[in-house]
DNA sequence: TGAAGGATGACAACTGAGTTGTCATCTTCT
DNA sequence: AGAAGATGACAACTCAGTTGTCATCCTTCA
């Protein structure tokens, strides 16, 4: 990085010792320029693939709980079930996935990965743990895991956001 | 969240003790959400200062570091000159910051808070501050450092993806 | 059993973030 | 002085994701 400064959080009231809201905002301001990074990433790496990151969070997630339906997955990503729905018919253009008939349900069938689509997310996620690996560093487990935590809770304040 | 599932990473190779790939694979999953959901909010919560997200980053980065010319600013955000340019004049037309000449180059000025701006930053921050201070329940300033320190760490690692 | 109400798929229009391209002008470097 | 780079201005564009709508299907309950 060349000109970005570490964020100076403007000097807080020294009366109280564990107000970390300063802290989460530090955590905001770095995973907006994160996520874009990843975003022009995740395209550079996988042109060929033509993986958009929607198409790429779907077939991650079907990899990763099996077969499931459409709005399900939206739920999941707090996602809104047509965005979801788009993804899996892009998804099945190019023949990485596949409807399966749902035996709980008639209409909504459940979607799955076909071998095409396995082959290519693990590709994709293997060069990016190749690209993780050299991130490692001096990153234990440990932090990586308390991280995770962070986000976690950050992520479960914003639940009432609701979708659709 | 109702739906969704910790993320289950694939089996590892078991003979490798601390492969942190997959761990950090997580935070990715998490980054993606978070940012939408945050994004969300942030309209939700500051919809009569109409303050979009660039504008607000824009904002958020004068109060943080003082003055700065547009270039400067797009460079510490990774964002590319030409959209910083357009929150800036956004935030321009609106009276939340003002050009003041700049001693050292006549054609690129820079960039001030003004009064409103400053208000205007401060209410929304101070509105976030209060609702991270709910989420921080079980979660230590020394968590939330190292959360700081993996994603910063990881933005590192993005950093060779340039802009303009 | 037969509505009523909710869930789903399909399609379309739209918003907002952010980029890319281009050109003219201004700065800086040699 | 001249070349190369930086800046502002403006436009076109892409991509992620939402919202709206309608018809069909499923579920539930009186």
């Amino acid at each position: 990085m060349t000109e970005t400064e570490p964020p100076q959080p403007p000097p807080d009231a020294p009366g109280e010792p564990d107000d970390i809201a300063p802290h989460l905002m530090e955590v905001f301001a770095l995973v907006g320029p994160l996520y874009r990074r990843v975003q022009r990433k995740i395209e550079q790496d996988a042109p060929q693939q033509g993986l958009s990151v929607g198409v790429r969070a779907v077939l991650d997630l079907l990899r990763e709980h099996g077969p499931m339906t459409v709005p399900q997955m939206g739920r999941a990503q707090s996602l809104s079930r047509q965005f979801v729905q788009r993804m899996v018919n892009d998804a099945a253009a190019r023949n990485l996935v596949a409807t399966a008939p749902n035996p709980a349900h008639q209409r909504s069938s459940l979607i799955r990965l076909t071998d095409d689509g396995l082959a290519a997310i693990t590709a994709v996620t293997d060069r990016e743990h190749a690209l993780l690996r050299q991130a490692g560093g001096d990153l234990t487990e440990a932090d990586v895991a308390t991280c995770v935590r962070v986000l976690a809770r950050m992520l479960a304040l914003f639940d009432d956001v609701d979708v659709d």
